[in-house]
DNA sequence: GGCGGCGGTGATACACTGTAACAAACCCGC
DNA sequence: GCGGGTTTGTTACAGTGTATCACCGCCGCC
C-alpha cells in the first residue's frame, strides 16, 4: 500500500518520475521525446487527477499551442509503459511512481475535496476478487477499482478549521 | 452472485423490471412517466450495456424525436432510485434487477466480446477493500469496481467455433 | 549522396458524452 | 380556476476523445 506524503514529496516525485521515465524507455528502446516528457511532467507537478485538455493549455505558450490530440498520443504511450494511470470515474490522468507486477491490481483513492489520488493494493482484495470471478466463470482482462471519499488530510481540516 | 442466463432470460427480466420499477415508484410515491418507463426498457431489453445517444435513437421515431438531454434525465432518475446502474468505463447504462442494500458493493462483470453485464458482489471483497482503506485513512463515499473479460458463454464459443 | 520506410508531431475536422438555461406542459391540492 | 412544484421540449454549449492527412526527422539501404 502506498501513501503521498503530501504536497513538497510529490513535487520531489516529479523529478523522479522523469528519470525513471527515460530510464525505463531507453530499457525498451523507446522514445522519451520531448513533448512526452513536457506532458509527464504535467501531470506529475499538480498534486491532483489532470484532465487531458487541462495538460494542453498548462503546456500551451503564447506562439507554441499545444493541441489536445498530441496530449493524448503522449498519455496512450505513457500509459501503454505504465507510467501514467487513467481515472475513469474523472477523465484523467494520474501519474504512477510504482513500477506495478504486471497483473497487480491497483486501488486509486480519489479525495472529492482536494482532488488528490492515492494508490493501494491489496492482496486481500485482490484474492477475493478472483474468486468470485471463478466462480461466476469469467475470465477478467483487466479491472478497474476507484474509491471516491475524503482523504486523511482533508478529513482532519473539516474538524478542525 | 447473479448470472444473466442468456437473452431470452433477459427479455423476461425486462417486464419484472418495469413492475418493479412501478411498484418502487409508487411506494416512495414518485411518477414513473411514460419517458422513465420507455427508457427503462430501453435498457433493459438490449442485453448489453446501451449508450444514452443510442436509447435517445432507439426511442426516436419519424415525427417523434427524443432528445439525449432528456434520457440523461430520465437515467438520472432510474439511478437515484436504483433501478439503473452507470458503467463508467463504457459511458453506458445498465438495468439493475437486484434491489441492492445501501452503501452494498457492486461488481460489474463486463464481457469485451458480447458486451454484456452481469453484476457480482463478494463480502470478501468488500471486506477487503474496507480494511484497506481504514488502513489507508481513507473515508470511503462511493466506489467503482469494473473488471473487463470474457464471460463464460464467450469463452465457450471462442474454444468450440 | 539519394531514397524509402517508419515513428512522432502538427493541424483540422469530426464524433461522442454530458450539462446549462429557459420555456412550455403537466399534475395536484387549494 | 389558481399557484406552485415537477416533468418535458428545445436550443445551445461545454467537455472528452478519435480519424485523417500532411509534414518532419531519423535511420538503414541502395
Ligand atoms: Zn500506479
Ligand atoms: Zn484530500
Ligand atoms: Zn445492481
Ligand atoms: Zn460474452
Amino acid at each position: 500500500m502506498h501513501r503521498h506524503e503530501g504536497h513538497a514529496a510529490c513535487h520531489a516525485d516529479a523529478d523522479d518520475m522523469l528519470a525513471r521515465a527515460e530510464a525505463v524507455c531507453r530499457e525498451r528502446g523507446l522514445q522519451f521525446t520531448p513533448l512526452r516528457r513536457d506532458v509527464l511532467e504535467a501531470v506529475a507537478e499538480s498534486g491532483k487527477a489532470q484532465g487531458a485538455y487541462d495538460i494542453a493549455e498548462r503546456l500551451s505558450a503564447p506562439g507554441k499551442r499545444v493541441a489536445p490530440v498530441s496530449v493524448y498520443r503522449a498519455l496512450d504511450f505513457l500509459m501503454e509503459q505504465g507510467l501514467v494511470h487513467r481515472i475513469a470515474s474523472r477523465n484523467a490522468f494520474i501519474p504512477c511512481a510504482h513500477g506495478h507486477a504486471p497483473g497487480e491490481g491497483v486501488i486509486f483513492l480519489i479525495c472529492r475535496s482536494c482532488g488528490g489520488v492515492d494508490e493501494a493494493s491489496s492482496v486481500e482484495v485482490e484474492g477475493g476478487l478472483g474468486r468470485t470471478l471463478e466462480r461466476a466463470g469469467f475470465t477478467p482482462v483487466h479491472s478497474i477499482l476507484e474509491v471516491e471519499g475524503d482523504c486523511g488530510a482533508c478529513r482532519e481540516r473539516m474538524q478542525a478549521p
